[in-house]
DNA sequence: TTGAAAGCGCTACCAC
DNA sequence: GTGGTAGCGCTTTCAA
């Protein structure tokens, strides 16, 4: 059986509250004593409970980590950045995958609710409704997505998408497609509004396609549609699908980038391998989980503090072999 | 606040007791008290908290599932079979990427251990005592790993490089180097010594390279060292290397497979996108979580009980692009 | 079938 | 500075 606190004390000589305190708060206990109960819980190898701990107050050093797809490979580059500064504040990540399904996104929050001190939540695909719910229950720093004036962290895809587009006009494309990802996603609205506006700006045509899943599956099924939209390039919603156009286009013999050119975005780390590699929007993912920790942990101190902070990360896009000049028509 | 069993138990009109087992235990109850509970409960929105329970119950419904690079393809498809699969028997998981690093790996599996009912380890980099010693005071199940008889799941490797070399063999190359993953990793001394055995009794060649991380920049690395090697193949510990090899060999404007062909491990979804593709020995990674989550529960219901099973999985030997006949020397 | 009550291990408040 | 003690919310005897 593991010591417990109760161990210490016998074996140090002094009471349960002495050994908390001479391990919570060292500097309100006599140095004399606080060495004897250092020295006892070293000789049983005490640990604390933590779900004792948390218990009595109401704290459990875990915080929840929801995401639609821990297999699209955006987000475990999120996730380790996550559990490195997670583990520097002593907190444990509790993992949750909702498989894009906003119903379960909704159980799954609710049933980790009394097990987390707050949720990290990235790219959520429930209602703004339900997930300013969530945020009146518990904690909740969003990664991926804006809920009126609730902490985030986002990327500023306007300004990736301005890129994008900017490096497409600058090519001599004048008519390019757009793959919408998941209708409930909150980035890929944006990423549309922005598209938008940014095209009529800069007098590009926009033809859009899609509503697919974010997924090799969802840009392979869609490739063959943009083909027959006759359009000289194609920005995806995100790189899965980006790279899913270029392995359609390629079994159709359609040649990227002398026929179409394509974008993605998150430059994940595919991106750079395949031929031709993939141009892309980074994202910062590394500062993306670290900032998603520390905010949720300012969070966590300022109990009912004011109305969190938010943070906008920069993009870059990074242009590789799958975009060109545009074919002269 | 959220609503407490006390709470339940007062607009139900009945004792703490009653609504504890109306709950637990429906049919220690009589069926209109444990109607009225359920309404109570449900009118409440009363979710039991499950820290509380881990108190008096000693087990927490949480499983630690460590890993060491969640960044690795590979990894991915196994926590989503975890995940999915821990959730249908109510269990929550506790992600911990330890980096590669043995020490770190102890570390964070002796903060989890309270709170969790038993552990997965993935391909632990620790010494087989250590993890013993762990696998003495909690509950675990080893994956892509084997200590003594403790339960564990893990692929025939040994199939797998069976496989692989015959295919080799077939297409006439006779001298084949092997590039090793890191040396704390079990499952990399495993293949050295299947390959070796494999070989000889194939009457192949055999060029041992590396022992460098498993990932892109790992391949990358080792590529000109393979180069000067004169072999006609190369096997890779696992398919990071093997792309980081078929990108170091692109860029000296090496030809895969015409002056060389690559074989890697476990199949990622990367591998078959690439230029040419990978020829991969495919892990079934579902089975895999889903299996590991299995006997963790079988484990944890077996208080104490008899010595684990073990499961093995097949592999299967998926050849693509990067692997043909070797050049006539 | 139900209720009262004793903990699970820890923290935090209140006396000394 | 230190010790006693009352909970945190739930499960689980033991009686009734």
């Amino acid at each position: 059986m593991a010591a417990t606190i109760k161990d210490v004390a016998r074996l140090a000589g002094v009471s349960q509250s002495s050994v908390c305190r001479a391990l919570a708060a060292p500097d309100q206990v006599r140095p004399a004593t606080r060495e004897r109960v250092h020295q006892a819980a070293a000789q049983l190898g005490y640990r604390p409970n933590r779900v004792a701990r948390s218990l009595s107050t109401g704290r459990t050093g875990n915080i929840g980590l929801v995401l639609p797809d821990i297999a699209n490979p955006f987000f475990p580059g999120v996730v380790k950045a996550v559990q490195r500064r997670a583990r520097e504040f002593d907190l444990a990540v509790l993992l949750a995958d909702t498989d894009e399904d906003p119903a379960a996104e909704l159980e799954l929050i609710s049933t980790m609710t009394k097990q987390v001190d707050g949720f990290l939540l990235c790219s959520p695909r429930a209602s703004d409704e339900d997930l300013r719910s969530v945020s009146g229950d518990t904690p909740v720093v969003f990664v991926n997505r804006r809920v009126g004036r609730l902490p985030s962290v986002n990327f500023d895809s306007a300004d990736g998408i301005r890129q994008a587009i900017t490096h497409l006009a600058a090519l001599g494309h004048r008519r390019v497609a757009y793959v919408a990802g998941p209708r409930s996603s909150w980035v890929n609205r944006e990423r549309l509004r922005s598209i938008r506006s940014v095209a009529t700006a800069m007098d590009l045509e926009v033809v859009e396609a899609g509503n697919v899943t974010p997924t090799l599956e969802g840009g392979i099924a869609v490739a063959d549609q943009i083909l027959a939209a006759s359009v000289t390039a194609v920005i995806a919603f995100n790189d899965m699908i980006g790279l899913g156009l270029l392995s359609g286009f390629n079994a159709r013999g359609v040649n990227v980038p002398a026929d179409i050119s394509v974008v993605g975005f998150d430059n994940i780390p595919t991106a750079g391998l395949v031929n031709p590699p993939l141009t892309s929007v980074d994202m910062p993912k590394e500062q993306c989980g670290r900032s998603g920790v520390e905010l949720l942990v300012q969070l966590l101190n300022d109990r009912e503090g004011r109305a969190g902070s938010r943070r906008l990360l920069p993009t870059q896009l990074i242009v590789r072999g799958s975009t060109g000049p545009a074919a002269r028509t």
